[in-house]
DNA sequence: TCTTAATGTTACAGAAATATTACAAATTAA
DNA sequence: TTAATTTGTAATATTTCTGTAACATTAAGA
């Protein structure tokens, strides 16, 4: 089941991308270009998560995200704010103006919508999928922890990813490549057979007790749970 | 269920031969014959994958490509290159201008489509049939698993592309030149008879329990998928 | 049947890919 | 700060794959 979220945007590219996407992957959207009636429909709309333009023509974003929060019906609900580039970003992140998090124009669609379950996970879990599972095992993306036959296996940040990264796509090969696109923060320069070290790392901790090896090799191709 | 391809190119008889051929093949196609407005017409319709020409009479395809690469909406946009022969492949190749395959002209549909899939395959896995069979022969190219009748064959990086290739057109009789240019990395010299070594190879993992021989030796021709 | 060209089979050495280990630098926790 | 953990890489070990050559077998025409 997945959740209901609310646009105030004025570019209206920007919106009808963003909401093509998001029902595309399931979310029920709507949205408003101006902050005034967006902020009306908001409220009957009653969306779990809002995607909110810092700058907008008539209201400021940061004036609709106070007026949210005094209302106690919204006092909670997670905002995520969208500035261009120079927008005084500091400001937004220092000044604790009730926003949960704030992404920068231009953005990747696939970078929202990850930082959007980001958000949801924590102020919403049932929305989101927080725990993804595989034969035994188990990793708890809200409590960050991994079980392998409801034994605890410690995990390093590093592995951790990799790890939630396979069990997003059990089964599939993924070569050395879109390992390092995913699971890497971007633009960080490792090498390629880095990874065979973290794999080793991950093989050697979800592999307990003699139990069956669970990260397959596929020579030439890359790795997969199983 | 097939994805949207845009084709910039200003030859107006490659693009209609590609096109034409691509919607044959259940692609939703546009195509611009210039660069500029090939770029706002593709912004606009949200390809899975650009055929790029290389040369254009306003905007290089180098341009383009950047700025591309710039949007983030589009950032990761799967771009095949059209090159004509002698128009220095290898600064293409080398000059990491974010392109993910390369093609020279004139190019075969055939070889034209296969990298498109190949491509698409990586980017956008479920718009392209992932799956190869014939008869009780099974070959999954997302997990890299082969079948026998149901039970898993292991096989070898050159086996599995070898047998891949024999999948994409059962019964078709492939001389060992043909098998050569397709299965093996361009650029590679390899005796021709290597490939009856392979062949034997590959028998040997798919007839499993006494099951019919699937390969067919056509003498004086080549090897077929039976 | 003999001859010959084409294909099948085998074994093996070198190449290529992956696994493993150790360690220093970087990061985080105490 | 110091200690502990985590990371990336390089060096080394191990495994698996590849191509080839040498020899065996087969098919087809003379």
């Amino acid at each position: 089941m997945k959740g209901k979220i609310f646009i105030i945007e004025d570019e209206a590219s920007i919106v009808q991308l963003v909401q093509h996407n998001l029902e595309k992957e399931g979310f029920v959207v709507s949205s408003s270009l101006n902050g005034n009636e967006g902020l009306k429909e908001l409220k009957k709309f009653e969306p779990n998560l809002l995607l909110l333009d810092w700058m907008l023509p008539d209201l400021s974003g940061i004036d609709i995200c106070k007026n949210i929060r005094r209302d106690s019906n919204f006092k909670s609900l997670p905002i995520i704010m969208l500035t261009a580039k120079g927008e005084e970003e500091d400001k937004i992140k220092g000044l604790e103006s009730g926003v949960d998090d704030y992404i920068t124009k231009p953005f990747s669609f696939n970078e929202l919508s990850a930082r959007i379950k980001a958000v949801l996970r924590r102020s919403d879990p049932n929305i989101v999928a927080n725990n993804l599972t595989f034969e035994d095992l188990k990793l708890d993306r809200i409590e960050k922890r991994v079980f392998r036959s409801d034994k605890e296996i410690q995990l390093g940040p590093t592995e951790f990813r990799l790890l939630e990264f396979f069990l997003t796509n059990p089964k599939r090969v993924y070569s050395r490549d879109q390992i390092l696109e995913t699971v890497w923060p971007n633009n960080v320069n490792v090498e390629s057979r880095t990874i065979d070290v973290h794999i080793r790392r991950l093989r050697q901790s979800i592999n307990i007790e003699g139990k069956k090896e669970l990260i397959r090799t596929v020579r030439a191709s890359g790795y997969s749970l199983i």
